[in-house]
DNA sequence: GGTCAAATATGACTAGAGTCATAGTTTGGC
DNA sequence: GCCAAACTATGACTCTAGTCATATTTGACC
């Protein structure tokens, strides 16, 4: 590796370490970019070569956390278990990366929304953490379909965008609360309400 | 009505219909606070007198609107008409709202999910959209319990939940496409699946 | 180890949201 | 009509994200 790599990852991961702690001691709003770089030994025009905004270091924030997450879901995704208990695995690990840390949680949500409406990136590349919960819950839903454990008359998509629609509300209305109920529980219900059905 | 009272009815509506003019011709960023302020006549502190932020005038906007929509909306929670009509037309007569301008919802769904996060503003007086489709849905569900079109065994708070749900993602999906598909449609089809169950 | 092009760093500068001390207006009581 | 208090308007000012022309560093080649 050259020097001129070296130096890039050392200066991003020293960004990356001194706003992760601001962002701890004093929240993302009231750190200012100038803060991060002074204490980072950077000037503040480098600080905008390696995030294009502020919002940039909070989705790079959220990679990082969402890698580990991802990892464990894949897994999840391997066993062989009833669709209706896949899904619900996935739902709950994603839940309890969240509950891990509920305020970047709450900010992530908000650029996680705001990039899905400007379509950020292709389908493909796109890191966003919605979009890659729907593909996962699309194809755990297909082979269910397979399986027999799901409806074959469902339009598989339409589905996988009900059970993110489900994530989605049920991570805001935990974001709004004062921690008295469980974000993994409630979701855990929620699926099985939607496999059951609510009709009579 | 006092001197007093008018005018500040007055100023309030000029920067109404400046910034909705201006937001109209080269959108909500690209409108400065200063440009309304100068087309309306008024200093620029004048605004913030009216709007504490920028993001407040665009509340406003969404709080006209919803107006409208609310109204027409609980004429369809009076209709008396199977449970699962009623909430699909709720949820239609929204859908046809937000189809009406789309970059206006865009703005302000962003705004409804910050807002949501923060609490802001007690159960009761919040006019939060999606907050007042979740008690309007909760409403219809615990009148189809009793009417046995719904389940007795759900919990209607959680069902209003995965509806409301189904709603925001809904959404976001739309707002994604270039409008090639309906909103309305797609969202139709979601609460039949949900009524029937999608599990075998 | 000198030279040049490409990559990277720099910080003065711009732009726009929001603040606040001050100035001006309205009101109700006399 | 006059006055004090309450309310409202004003715009210079602050604060911060983001830009960009310029300076510095690096790497490849001779």
């Amino acid at each position: 590796m050259s020097l001129r790599e070296k130096k890039k990852i050392e200066t991003k991961n020293k960004i990356f370490e001194v706003s992760g702690r601001l962002f701890k001691e004093k929240g993302f709003e009231n750190t200012t970019v100038d803060e991060i770089t002074k204490e980072a030994g950077i000037a503040k025009g480098t600080f905008f070569n390696y995030f294009s905004t502020k919002e940039a270091l909070l989705l790079y924030f959220g990679e990082k956390k969402e890698e580990l997450v991802y990892d464990l879901i894949e897994n999840e995704t391997m066993k062989n278990i009833p669709t209706k208990e896949k899904i619900k695995n996935i739902l709950i690990c994603l839940a309890d990366s969240c509950e891990k840390d509920k305020e970047l949680t709450k900010l992530l949500i908000l650029e996680h929304t705001k990039c899905m409406q400007h379509s950020c990136l292709g389908p493909d590349e796109c890191k966003n953490s919605l979009y890659r919960l729907n593909k996962l819950v699309c194809a755990s839903l297909k082979e269910g379909v397979g399986n027999k454990d799901v409806k074959s008359s469902i339009d598989v998509k339409m589905v996988a965008d009900i059970i993110t629609g489900i994530h989605l509300y049920s991570l805001i209305v935990w974001l709004k609360s004062d921690g008295e109920i469980s974000f993994s529980n409630s979701i855990s219900e929620k699926i099985d309400m939607l496999f059951e059905g609510i009709g009579n």
